[in-house]
DNA sequence: TTGAAAGCGCTAACAG
DNA sequence: CTGTTAGCGCTTTCAA
């Protein structure tokens, strides 16, 4: 148990002193310039070789400083609570390490004011990207970037100020939709309209994917009732209570339903299971978004599964080129 | 669609000449320390009020190299792909937030050349302290802070250089395989020995949680087949074929398992849908870990869940009053 | 009450 | 091939 009380740090100047040289080849060396600097190999390999050493770590404080670009790419996710956004950053710390950018991330619970803090504390520390995924207001932040000269991104939700990269809602909705009606009619033998449960009627996504749910009902000339249309937000108690009290409004609910997240059935399967209102006949669910115990021990739930590679692809190839698509990217989502 | 190209940043020199006074006074006003600088609040309403309409913000990077302390508090976690790593991110942002730090995370993927890369990396970037997560050589790690002046704490798994906090895997594991044993005698009316499945041989979890099961096999005084142990790794796919090797070998295998992880179960859960091995009769399950889906639609699985908010608290206190403890600090998990 | 000035550690011209 | 120098933007004495 071995934990020493800060030694001053060693610099590039301890580096040239030690050696013999000045702090210009050591920086030169140390970052693979030399061969521009014409620095000979002899010299280059006693720097490498002392600065190992001597545990030497750059100070990216002062070389941020010096440097023009930062190199940090950072992004805002609402929550680290389920299988979606797990993979978005993980795959986005990857890909950012692959290019020699410095990911930093940062999660803000959905929470508005969060959500301009974090972004402006990632700003303060020069990041040059900012990608806000399922940012509850996206275009606050593209402004605070582009006070910062910073470039911004959005992923998942979209914006009207900054290029967005989403699913394409509408067609995995309907797909969705009609795949779930479809079971439906397998197993119950009849052709009923589903219930829709889950996230806020406000947000863009949720509202393209009630329109890909009543255009599969349209499509098999089926109508949907009004009354069904639970959005009621992400998180798994507000299901839980939209349920309950649809329950004692009306009685018997549809035995089919359209969930909108794994969030949201979180609290679906939660109230089926405490409720007892479906006991003996389980619902047929359709769920928009992939969890892989859900598909393991799910009965009955169909899932999609969002395009996080090909999204990320996306924010990366505008990263790299620094070229923007002048229309928003929807990626189709995935069916197993 | 308005994405600026880097306008120049003001700077507080620019903000002491919009104002017509000094970068001094600016940074103290900026800073709060007007106070103790007895700046007129005349002035400092000025100075605010400047830099807003500005949109002023703070060169952190500068501001760090001048500092002598960094506020930044880095984390290193193998993945995303589960609730308990999730669960210990999110709880770490909130709670570094709360006290005025900067957190840090990248994930490695259990791959030690990453996590030396992204140790050396928050170095770079002046972290006070390196919380290793479920590392798999936190003591390297350690090596690495020392030399940097940096303090380390490794979580969730232990090293022997720097203050470790961890579950109490012995007494864990030990309770649930009790659990799992008795669910077994209660469902099948036999009291049999269970398959250990998951983690890796060589880490103190596993190791802890192997011995935590054969104590209670003892305790019952049940012997434990030497044979049943599957320490094959935490991926899904090792569990996959750890299970076909062994069914292949042996024929029927234990209805009762112990799972030593939620990664692993999910290759548990696979196989046991692929190979129909256990259809008709469902194995009884103990899984050191927890998940929401798991709980809600598993049959028989009985599940713990490691005490993170304890965990991160420990862990703070260690950070807010720079005082380790002497001993390895190990909390009991929970069980439902 | 306030300003001037030094310097954190590093990089990138510019001189040799 | 290599060293000297001038800052990057900020904080913090030290003087006034």
């Amino acid at each position: 148990m071995n934990q020493q009380r800060p030694t001053k740090k060693t610099t590039i100047y301890d580096l040239a002193e030690l050696v013999g040289t000045s702090a210009s080849a050591v920086s030169a060396v140390l970052n693979g310039n030399w061969k521009k600097r014409r620095i000979s190999a002899q010299l280059a390999e006693k720097i490498t070789r002392i600065a190992e050493e001597q545990g030497y770590a750059l100070n990216m404080q002062a070389s941020l400083l010096r440097r023009e670009k930062s190199k940090i790419v950072g992004m805002i996710v609402p929550k680290y609570d389920n299988r979606y956004f797990g993979s978005i950053v993980e795959t986005f710390e990857i890909m950012a390490r692959e290019r020699g950018l410095f990911p930093i991330i940062t999660c803000t619970l959905r929470d508005p004011e969060l959500e301009v803090e974090a972004a402006r504390t990632m700003l303060s520390y020069q990041c040059e990207w900012l990608i806000s995924t399922g940012a509850t207001d996206p275009d606050r932040i593209t402004d605070i970037c582009v006070t910062s000269g910073a470039r911004s991104l959005n992923l998942d939700l979209p914006g009207s100020k900054a290029p967005s990269i989403i699913s394409d809602n509408f067609a995995g909705a309907r797909e969705l939709t009609r795949r779930t009606l479809t079971n439906c009619q397998t197993r119950l033998g009849t052709l009923t309209p589903l219930l829709f449960v889950g996230g806020r009627a406000s947000d863009h996504n949720t509202a393209e994917r009630v329109r890909g749910f009543r255009q599969a009902h349209a499509d098999l000339q089926i109508a949907v009732d009004e009354s069904h249309i639970l959005t009621c937000g992400y998180a798994p108690e507000k299901a839980v209570s939209a349920l309950e009290a649809l329950a004692k409004a009306e009685g018997a609910l549809p035995r089919g339903m359209f969930v909108n997240s794994t969030i949201s059935l979180e609290g679906v399967m939660r109230w089926i299971k405490v409720s007892h209102h479906f006991d003996g006949n389980a619902p047929i669910i359709g769920c928009f978004d992939w969890d892989p115990f859900v598909a393991l021990l799910g009965q009955d739930i169909e899932m999609v599964r969002q395009d996080v590679k090909g999204m990320l692809q996306s924010v990366f190839s505008i990263i790299d080129t620094g070229h923007a698509p002048s229309a928003r990217v929807e990626l189709p989502p995935i069916f197993d």
